[in-house]
DNA sequence: CGTATTTGACCTCAG
DNA sequence: TCTGAGGTCAAATAC
């Protein structure tokens, strides 16, 4: 398609692969978010129902420090759901923890967009918490905020509305004074925020109750002429963007946003050098973040669509088989549209509550392992040692990338991240978990990596995954990074935080759930 | 006043 | 063929 073209084009139809239903996001962020949802969340995350959300985190590479990397989520991806998932925040790269779930870089394919689009919202408060700028209650959220305020980034500082939202929203008005979670957005918020977040602007057509779903999904338009790209977000009560998934790809470059700050900028640089379809960003729409936009590489949602990075459109195909694609959308749509892909992955974009990749901060206690189907490399299942939470988490590594970790989590810490263990470090890094906490979706963006990391991770589970690259990135390296290295996500190689959800299922995570024990048992049995 | 969003109705498709 | 779910349209409304 019009995306095709050089090595953006790939990246493009990568994306495009992973198709934006396979991307999606999910809901993980609600059950963080609340107690309620993490109902349905848990139900969800049960993975018998499906949505897994796998975020794959993908540090392409050593250069973790690109922030953009970090943050640079697909379109879809906002931020702000990176952040939520833990694997983002994974301190450690290294292998050995596949908790330490890294990122993967969705490569967006332009870039674009899709990041931002999810991140977007603010989250309500709950989990806005985490990056509301007031003190951060856990380290965590100061992580979460931190990356946050360095994805969104300059964004915000640039001027760029909290469209980011929720993760994103954290944004400098968050980070600045609030105290209070504040920001809900309503949904009309979001909405624009949205916009902003890809860098793309899209026109809201519609909006529906899906059944199975508390949250109700919009439809959008890339408003573009002629630009046949569509995106159906779903959005948590409190407005985080649970699931987006992208049709068709972009068949221009990103308008410009003026508010881009130079952090879109680098972001793009990072996104762009690495590989990024997202080279579009252009700036020129509206809102978009440049995070989003540099993101954009990484996991915007429509990175997804578009091209998923994740995929090559080859890949994608064989790994993503599961993924659905738009309705109504016929395979050959969607590749035609990618261009590239075959299939349309879905990203699903989860809004993770806590996750925590290894080194989230939480305590992990190991109570199964299992070689899974797609993968010879097993897959260890720890519990959270908290008493009463019911957060389990899996990590295996990608069979096709030793260096990548996959790690799911699955439903909500109900409770503060630990002291630090020995270090200090994870404190500071994980969010509080907290029920509240979680807002912060996941994006999972497919990478290249996580194209791998898709396969790897057959979703048959519940879990979302996060895929990690393993050049770990360190909250701290994040942190340090500074706003910037959000934005970096959306760089393919780069992004570590990016995670990045296939789920065989559209479905969010959230609703149902199998149970974990049963769901585990299983696999120990 | 123009543009974007909301929202109910209608259309399409899969089971 | 029917039914229900999902997706889209478009008038009304809001910004």
């Amino acid at each position: 398609m019009a995306s095709s073209g050089g090595n953006m084009n790939t990246f493009m139809n990568s994306f495009n692969s992973f198709s934006s239903s396979q991307f999606m996001t999910s809901s993980f962020s609600d059950p963080l978010s609340d107690n309620n949802n993490n109902d349905n969340d848990n139900k969800n995350w049960g993975f018998s129902d499906e949505r897994i959300k796998s975020f794959p985190m993908i540090n392409s590479s050593s250069s973790p420090a690109s922030p953009s990397s970090y943050l640079a989520f697909p379109h879809s991806l906002s931020p702000s759901m990176l952040l939520d998932s833990p694997v983002l925040f994974n301190n450690s790269n290294t292998f050995p923890s596949p908790t330490t779930g890294s990122f993967g870089n969705l490569n967006s394919k332009e870039g674009n967009s899709r990041n931002s689009e999810f991140s977007f919202q603010s989250r309500p408060a709950t989990s806005s918490s985490i990056f509301q700028s007031s003190a951060p209650r856990n380290s965590l959220e100061d992580l979460m905020t931190r990356q946050q305020q360095t994805t969104e980034f300059s964004t915000a500082k640039t001027g760029v509305k909290s469209e980011v939202a929720p993760i994103q929203s954290f944004s400098q008005e968050k980070m600045s004074n609030n105290p209070a979670p504040v920001h809900y957005c309503q949904p009309s918020q979001y909405v624009r925020e949205q916009k902003a977040e890809d860098g793309y602007n899209w026109r809201k057509y519609g909006q529906k109750q899906v059944k199975g779903s508390e949250n109700p999904r919009s439809y959008y338009k890339c408003t573009f002429p002629n630009c046949p790209t569509k995106k159906k977000v779903e959005r948590n009560l409190d407005g985080h963007i649970t699931e987006i998934v992208y049709k068709g790809s972009h068949n221009h470059p990103k308008p410009q946003s003026t508010r881009r700050s130079s952090i879109q900028n680098l972001a793009y640089s990072n996104s762009d050098v690495t590989n990024q379809p997202n080279a579009f960003l252009e700036n020129g729409q509206r809102d978009s973040f440049a995070v989003t936009d540099n993101s954009s590489a990484s996991f915007g949602d429509e990175d997804v669509d578009q091209g998923s990075p994740i995929s090559k459109s080859g890949e994608n195909d064989e790994n993503e088989p599961e993924a659905k694609r738009w309705k109504g959308d016929n395979e050959n749509e969607v590749i035609s549209s990618a261009s590239r892909t075959v299939r349309e992955p879905r990203i699903v974009v989860q809004t993770t509550s806590d996750i925590d990749i290894l080194d989230d901060g939480y305590r992990w206690r190991k109570y199964g392992q299992k070689v899974v189907k797609g993968n010879p490399n097993p897959r260890s299942y720890y519990k959270c040692t908290f008493t009463g939470c019911p957060v389990r988490k899996h990590v295996e590594r990608a069979s096709h990338d030793l260096t990548a970790v996959i790690t799911t989590y699955e439903g909500k810490h109900n409770h503060d991240v630990p002291a630090a263990r020995g270090s200090g470090s994870y404190a500071m890094n994980k969010p509080p978990t907290g029920s509240n906490n979680n807002n912060m979706p996941v994006v999972s963006r497919p990478t290249v990596l996580a194209n791998h990391s898709n396969q790897a991770m057959n979703f048959d589970d519940t879990f979302f995954n996060t895929t990690q690259i393993q050049p770990p990135i360190t909250l701290q390296m994040l942190q340090s990074s500074g706003s910037s290295s959000y934005s970096g996500f959306g760089n393919s190689s780069g992004s570590y935080m990016n995670q990045m959800q296939h789920t065989n299922n559209s479905k969010p995570i959230s609703k149902e759930e199998p149970k974990d024990d049963l769901f585990f048992s299983s696999f120990l049995n």
